[in-house]
DNA sequence: GAGTTTGAAACT
DNA sequence: CAGTTTCAAACTC
């Protein structure tokens, strides 16, 4: 579905892994698919261009259910002209980013571009990179595009970075038997494929086009090369954590894009870090496996001249720079705005004014519908030494039934520590912690994700203007990791983080419980320490000689590198989908269990609560399908947990029977302490009597157990209430 | 809470 | 890749 006013580019593809999303000429993308839950803004698409106010949206693709869309990337924005040098110098190839491989079919791009003498109109070139038919050799292939309206849209981005201020959609053939596909542009040069969002190549805007400023997104040393956005994918289930060994390998030394002869996957590196991962002789794009729909846009972003705060760390050479909404609104909606996500694609938009203003007017879609707006200065200065933007880092997790509560933004951006940063910082996204460029870790940092809610529980509370405040003077350790806050999200390690977390309590911030660790010897920087594992700071532990937290971040940068030079998939999720999908979960690598039969939480395949597979290599393996012991477990489990709930229920029950009840003894006239004074023996007697009649009437009755339970809790709480009741009447002379 | 068991991670 | 060691969580008492 071309959108309105777009140019169309039809592109023969075999591989049918893409579905459509559709953006529309005021920028806006809407995914065009019956399954995407966009819970706000779907409205604006279709939006025609206005010379007043302009929408961008920038979203990643909401996975769509039913596709067999896997891979959601990243946007990245690269100056079309450095798109063959950066391929050059990475000495790397890049080839598959829409899936655009294909060789033999001089149909491969059919373009069907508008005139380029549109005079008065900016031309723009959008570069796909793609695989040369001839040659199998990447290459640009630059896709002119005018803006039909001939308004400029976009405002000029750092040097290098453009915006494609419209969009361009193209049309997949996957096939005889395939479905036309279509892979839209959006205006920000996001090309999304079925709720994949794929790396576009856009040439620095041509003249005419008026600059924007626009969230930075672009590496420190080279302001204009990558842009990186969440990733997402259909799966319900959300996953850790993804660490590229790769990327992270190359993000610590330059801020460039990983690429690799096939294909380019977009990531998130330990520390939250959207990034791209080689994969090597593969044709499709890969999927980031299961993040949940929770994960799967772009957290909402509010670029405003938030106040900033610098935050120094004792000890440390850092200085770390965080954003704090300059709202003076509530703690919820700093929160919202600035670790919110939304479960489905909201798309964020930015306004722009008047051509040639430099204010650009973020709108963006918060979780329920709600906007936040606020206004924020744009130019971003061609000097700045922002190195990448570090979009809000995916939650691990492994659960497939976890719920898609928000999950904190969390984002890592390396400035330099210099005073001249606090321009490019009002663009920063409010609790972006920042690393200065001085540091060799540049490209990363570690961002406080969810460290709001934290500071709201830690500090019972307090204002957003006590946040802001506060934050800044907040040791590191109260920064917490990217992970989510997702109260049932758990982490990479897999059956530690099975589901009854604290407890399965939820903090009242709606913070996921993170059962602290315990390491003693590790420092927390290796595998061992579950923290590490899930991507996760440490935080509230127990563990001794941490360095996983920001104040050792150079070291946990390297002990994640190490991981993952040991093992790539180290900081993948060990539960993934089993052959038969969602529902089937499997654990990756398998278990190797040789003496708990795979019936205890030493086993990772039952802590997961997943039978184990053909890739374990247990021995005396009982958790399978048909075992006894493992349904006779699967019983009492089952048995314990309505007990509990039971019990939670009569508790909660005579807790409100209760409620009405002085909490405390009340004093009476003559002194005496009214109604406790009253519960004499004989009245502890009677009530026992009471208690154990209607024990025997329960049993009598053949209940089962819980049920006698709660027959003789309410049996007691209906005691306890005539006994205030008496004690009252007493009290009253009635 | 201390000690033991267990299996993943790390190491050789 | 296999064997061994280390580690921290799970478990037992």
């Amino acid at each position: 579905m071309p959108a309105k006013g777009s140019d169309t580019t039809t592109v023969k593809q075999e591989d049918d892994t893409s579905t459509s999303i559709v953006g529309t000429t005021a920028g806006t993308t809407q995914v065009n698919n019956n399954n995407v839950n966009s819970n706000n803004l779907s409205s604006a698409a279709g939006e025609p261009f206005s010379l007043i106010e302009k929408k961008v949206v920038t979203k990643t693709a909401v996975p769509l259910s039913g596709t067999s869309v896997k891979s959601v990337g990243t946007p990245i924005i690269v100056d079309a002209s450095d798109a063959s040098s950066l391929l050059a110098n990475t000495g790397q190839t890049l080839t598959n980013i829409v899936d655009l491989t294909h060789t033999n079919d001089k149909q491969f791009l059919k373009r069907q571009i508008s005139p380029s003498g549109n005079s008065g109109n900016p031309v723009i070139t959008k570069v796909i990179i793609k695989k040369n038919p001839s040659t199998s050799q990447p290459q640009a292939v630059p896709v002119q595009m005018s803006n039909a309206q001939g308004q400029t849209l976009f405002a000029s981005l750092p040097s290098g970075i453009s915006i494609v201020p419209q969009v361009q959609t193209v049309t997949q053939t996957s096939g005889i038997n395939s479905p036309t596909k279509t892979v839209t542009i959006s205006s920000q040069g996001v090309v999304s494929s079925g709720g994949k969002t794929i790396l576009a190549l856009q040439k620095t805007p041509t003249k005419g086009i008026v600059p924007i400023n626009k969230i930075p997104i672009s590496p420190i040393k080279t302001p204009t090369k990558v842009t990186m956005i969440p990733v997402s994918a259909k799966s319900p289930q959300r996953y850790p954590t993804v660490y590229s060994s790769s990327v992270l390998s190359n993000s610590l030394k330059q801020p460039v894009i990983t690429m690799s002869p096939s294909k380019v996957i977009i990531k998130q590196t330990p520390t939250g870090v959207v990034s791209l991962q080689q994969k090597v002789q593969t044709s499709t794009v890969k999927t980031v496996p299961n993040i949940a729909p929770a994960q799967q846009s772009i957290r909402p972003v509010t670029l405003s001249t938030s106040n900033l705060q610098q935050i120094q760390v004792p000890g440390s050479r850092f200085t770390y720079v965080r954003l704090v909404s300059p709202s003076p609104g509530t703690v919820n909606k700093v929160t919202t705005a600035t670790v919110q996500s939304v479960r489905s694609i909201a798309p964020a938009s930015v306004q722009a004014g008047q051509n040639n203003s430099n204010q650009v007017k973020i709108t963006l879609p918060m979780q329920g519908g709600q906007l936040v707006t606020s206004k924020a200065v744009t130019s971003l200065p061609n000097t700045q030494t922002i190195q990448r933007i570090l979009l809000p880092a995916q939650p691990n997790q492994n659960r497939s039934t976890a719920p898609t509560t928000p999950s904190p933004l969390t984002q890592i951006r390396p400035v330099p520590s210099t005073s001249s940063t606090s321009q490019s910082l009002s663009q920063l996204i409010p609790g972006a912690t920042l690393l200065p460029t001085g540091s060799n870790i540049q490209g990363y940092a570690l961002v406080p994700a969810n460290y709001v809610a934290q500071m709201a529980q830690q500090q019972k509370g307090p204002s957003v203007s006590n946040l802001s405040a506060t934050t800044a003077q907040r040791p590191p350790s109260d920064f917490i990791n990217i992970a989510s806050s997702d109260p049932t999200i758990t982490a990479n390690a897999v059956a530690r983080n099975a589901p009854n977390l604290n407890g399965g309590t939820i903090e009242a911030t709606g913070a996921r419980p993170r059962k602290p660790c315990n390491c003693t010897k590790s420092q927390c920087l290796k595998l061992y320490c579950d923290c590490f594992a899930n991507g996760e700071f440490c935080h509230n532990c127990n563990c001794l000689n941490c360095a996983n937290n920001l104040e050792h971040e150079e070291e946990r940068s390297r002990a994640i590198k190490s991981c993952l030079d040991r093992n790539p998939m180290a900081f993948h999720p060990k539960i993934g989908k089993g052959k038969h999908g969602v529902n089937h979960r499997k654990h990756n690598k398998g278990c190797n269990c040789k003496r708990s039969g795979c019936l205890k939480n030493y086993c990772e395949c039952y802590e997961a609560k997943i039978m184990c597979s053909s890739s374990c290599k247990c021995i005396g393996c009982k958790n399978f399908e048909e075992s006894p012991e493992r349904k006779t477990l699967m019983h009492l489990a089952d048995a314990a947990e309505v007990r509990v709930q039971q019990q939670t229920a009569a508790k909660s029950k005579f807790s409100s029977q209760m409620s009405g009840l002085p909490s405390k003894p009340l004093p009476s006239s003559n002194g005496e302490r009214l109604p406790y004074t009253l519960i004499t023996a004989e009245v502890a007697e009677a009530t026992c009597a009471c208690l154990l009649a209607q024990a025997e009437e329960a049993e009598r009755l053949k209940m089962p157990p819980v049920v006698q339970e709660r027959m003789i809790i309410e049996e007691f709480g209906r005691c306890l209430m005539q006994i205030i009741e008496s004690a009252n009447k007493t009290k009253d002379g009635t």
